[in-house]
DNA sequence: CTCGTCCATGCGAAATTATTGCGCCTGGGC
DNA sequence: GCCCAGGCGCAATAATTTCGCATGGACGAG
């Protein structure tokens, strides 16, 4: 892992649609070596996969929310379940567990507000272990991303 | 958008490492036809971008963390101020304006809680147009993604 | 100091994938 | 019923990716 895996990982995180030749001039390589180190990131795992990145606003209304939640039985079993469902549920888009008086921070999208608030419903208020959740429904996305800062 | 608009961009959007003809296996249209498609998608501003994601842990140690933030002063300039540097901070993932008590909810990255620490008293702290913020240290990442649910 | 090994590289051929022109078909408007 | 617009598949072409091979530097053992 050197200072061109770095610059490599930070430019496929910000687009991956680039050739391995452009990505070969970015970081003074040959398309080859560029295709090697980029398989090597896939078979250790640092690369987990390409995805495609949609603009909500363009898909018809779309709603997103950030909800705090805290359980009210904390074993193991109880948060294994609640997780399982946060990532079978296709609206959640991230789930945290976290530190502090809240125990999970979760992101939801639906297409309204509506539909926000039942999901709301039937995630949370019709479970019997969530003893507490807060919708903060978010006017505006100001940043985006999933990107991991690289250390420069 | 017909249905095929929809099952393309949810294949895709899971995953963009697909050649046009296994997108074309999934639809059941001839990889022109799905190019062409995913071109138009591009042009229409549906399709922003591919990223590749990283797995944070195998990129040494990152601490994430979720900051629910609370301005002094509500006016479109302080707002904008306050956007402006989320966007440009490179550790900052995620930032929502959101209703409610809270006025964002920031996500970020860190390599240390030290330096989660840090990055807080840097961009909030130090910001007197910050009245109150909060930091949820993030325990376990339990999903993770930007997926928009598409109608089925 | 020199040899041998291990990697990572660049080059270039080969294979795969993406792009584009063309003719065809379908569905809606007139 | 006719015409046009839009979308399709096919096939040729262009671009990109993949892979074998030879080279050269780093490193450790002899």
């Amino acid at each position: 892992m050197d200072e061109i895996d770095h610059r490599l990982l930070g430019l496929l995180q910000d687009d991956a649609g680039r050739t391995l030749f452009e990505l070969g001039e970015l970081v003074g390589l040959s398309p080859s070596a560029v295709q090697r180190r980029i398989a090597r990131y896939r078979a250790d795992g640092v690369l987990l996969k390409e995805i495609a990145v949609l603009d909500p606003r363009r898909l018809g209304p779309v709603v997103l929310a950030t909800v705090l939640v805290t359980l009210v039985h904390e074993t193991f079993e109880h948060h294994r379940a609640f997780a399982e469902r946060m990532r079978e549920t296709p609206q959640v888009q991230q789930c945290y567990n976290v530190a502090g008086p809240w125990d999970y921070v979760v992101i939801l999208a639906a297409p309204s507000i509506r539909e926000c608030g039942m999901l709301g419903n039937r995630l949370f208020k019709s479970d019997d272990n969530v003893q507490r959740y807060e919708t903060l429904v978010v006017f505006d996305t100001v940043k985006t991303g999933l990107t991991i800062p690289l250390s420069v």
